[in-house]
DNA sequence: CCCCTATCCTGAGGGC
DNA sequence: TGCCCTCAGGATAGGG
């Protein structure tokens, strides 16, 4: 599943891949990954184009292109984008492969097609409401302590629910709300409001921490997530708490617990994390 | 406002 | 061996 620190790693790679190359042609065998505009105008909008840039927000991935349209992709649960020499045979569930001109190409795979893609100007894709509107990017200067921490006194939410919504704070996922929430050591459930002001600065602070980790393990590869080259993260042996229900706590030995949360499953330390 | 649930979707894993 | 069931969850929509 990827979050920031993979869909970090994957943009990445890819201004360096295909900033400057050309699209050449475009191949999409799966008209309904596209959500904007539609299929025969985004495949035609994406031909001839060249791509200018590559930026991550929250786990969108936007490249800028020389029609002043952007293509954004969103991995989902199992999207993957990588990039292969153009004489590849296709792995299944290949929706959109796109050719540039080094003779290589830019494949979007996603079995489970929670994914999505879009073509056009960014205003446009905000107005359709096919890109929303997402919150402070945690790894910018905009995510200051004063403002995470007056957010958090102005909810009655449980933590770990404001850290997974992207309009709050954009890019972090069920893996790694609760690894900070670990690294911090609150409970996932506590509501944030009644949250000291301690725990919400090692909140804070634990955000960046184990983000900067993760991406510097080229993220984790705890199901299928892959980096542009097809290959694996290793951030999933630095995983403290995800997955890891029922097993000891890496900080003081005691039984991790899993339980759900919104829905999700959520795996935190009953000693440590209060 | 906030929470819960269903929806989309496929593959993996367990039980029998 | 194979079938069926459950579960995984990012984002969104709808009900309470």
């Amino acid at each position: 599943m990827p979050e920031l620190p993979e869909v970090e790693t994957v943009a990445r790679d890819l201004r360096t891949a295909a900033v400057g190359q050309r699209i050449t042609r475009v191949r999409l065998s799966r008209p309904d990954v596209v959500r904007h505009p539609g299929p025969e105008a985004f495949a035609a909008g994406l031909r001839g184009t060249r791509v200018e840039a590559v930026e991550r927000l929250g786990k969108f991935i936007l490249c800028a292109l020389d029609s002043a349209d952007e293509l954004v992709i969103h991995l989902g649960m199992t999207g993957h984008l990588w990039v292969c020499n153009a004489s590849l045979p296709p792995r299944p569930h290949t929706h959109l492969r796109c050719r540039l001109e080094d003779g290589r190409e830019l494949r979007f795979a996603d079995a489970r097609r929670f994914g999505r893609l879009l073509l056009g100007p960014r205003a446009l894709l905000r107005e359709v409401g096919v890109l929303p509107l997402l919150g402070v990017e945690p790894l910018s200067d905009e995510f200051t302590r004063d403002r995470f921490t007056a957010a958090l006194r102005r909810t009655t939410r449980p933590i770990k629910s404001v850290l997974l919504d992207q309009r709050s704070i954009a890019g972090i996922g069920n893996i790694y709300a609760d690894e900070i929430c670990h690294h911090a050591g609150v409970r996932p459930t506590r509501r944030c409001h009644r949250l000291t002001r301690a725990e919400r600065v090692r909140l804070f602070e634990a955000v960046p921490a184990v983000l900067h980790k993760a991406i510097a393990n080229r993220g984790t590869s705890f199901d299928d997530y892959r980096d542009l080259w097809d290959a694996r993260g290793s951030n999933e042996e630095e995983l403290q708490v995800y997955g890891r229900g029922g097993l000891a706590c890496p900080r003081c030995g005691s039984v991790l617990r899993r339980t759900v949360l919104g829905g999700r499953s959520t795996v935190y330390c009953p000693d440590c994390q209060r």
